[in-house]
DNA sequence: AAATATAGTTGTTGTTACCAACTATATGGA
DNA sequence: TCCATATAGTTGGTAACAACAACTATATTT
């Protein structure tokens, strides 16, 4: 359907088809996930925001809360709470940083790597679900463009400190 | 559904590499539209639910609340006070349902309509802008997948209004 | 040593989202 | 017909997330 016709048209106009479809299905795709990461990790007491800062902190060693507001696009307040909320929970600890008096440093615990290795597991059986419904040369090509797509985009944001621009509620 | 031993998976490692791949990617993407919807609708002073509440009752003709949410998969209350917003800010306007009197129809105002398509044109142009560094076919592949994700993605969610903790799907 | 900059925390506000309780209309059965 | 039940939306209450601003405490620069 898309192979030779697309070639031989300008480039322009597939272009544009594509990007609208890229946009629709990006939409549809955040509000779907945010869905279902509501609804995977309800059940087990955690919240999207508090997973994902779990897996930085994971990720990314020993953080501080600035870096990790900035990994993840949120407010330093924001961040410093999300965390608050982990450490009650027991999957992330503070320690002092060692030349900076001011700065904390944030490791997961052991329970945290478990806990987070669990919902993980949980979403990479959904991908490979996913995923098994195309041919394996195909699917390698395109895990490795949407994962160039998410650091492209990635890319673009400004994150200046999660600066949006004037509030002002109607 | 199909067990799996049914299918013959000849290469089961590059499945599990490419659905971690995935579900990394999908996190990040995730996260940084999350973060982009916000930064380029606070300027236009609306939310990344109220613009998806504006664009599905513009798509999906005059819709009921009850049929909004189920399209945003949130609640109807949600749903109510979101289009609450949109009402106070004239880009939907409510009528009463001819044959139900308890129903509301939702149509979007002609400011409305103006007002979604400007911010739909920023959102393809950056879908472009994105696009335009891969090769045609693998373009076409990838917005072909990422569609074909969000569908089958949505399909597994349970639209039953929002509820959480239903998670039969693992 | 004083001025300035930076790291985090806390106060405050607004939005989103849930569940529950409620009102008003519809519909089905006795 | 009339009552019971179901359904469409709204409103109350609560909690998380996320922003900005103001603040404390430590670093750095002049």
């Amino acid at each position: 359907m898309v192979s030779a016709d697309a070639i031989t048209r300008p480039a322009d106009a597939s272009l544009d088809r594509e990007g609208e479809t890229l946009r629709d299905a990006l939409t549809e795709l955040v509000r779907v996930l945010q869905f279902r990461n509501r609804d995977c990790l309800c059940d087990r007491e955690i919240s999207a925001t508090q997973c994902h800062a779990l897996e930085a902190v994971l990720e990314r060693g020993p953080l501080t809360l600035n870096a990790l507001s900035a990994a993840l696009y949120i407010e330093k307040s924001t961040a410093s709470r999300v965390v608050a909320g982990l450490v009650k929970k027991g999957y992330v600890a503070k320690t002092s940083h060692p030349r900076d008096g001011r700065a904390v440093l944030l490791h997961a615990t052991e329970t945290g790597r478990r806990f987070c290795a669990e919902i993980q597991q949980d979403l990479l059986a959904d991908c490979k679900r996913l995923l098994s419904d195309f041919d394996p040369e195909i699917r390698a090509a395109m895990t490795a463009l949407i994962s160039r797509m998410a650091r492209a985009a990635a890319a673009r944001v400004d994150t200046s400190g999660g600066a949006c621009c004037t509030v002002d509620s109607v």
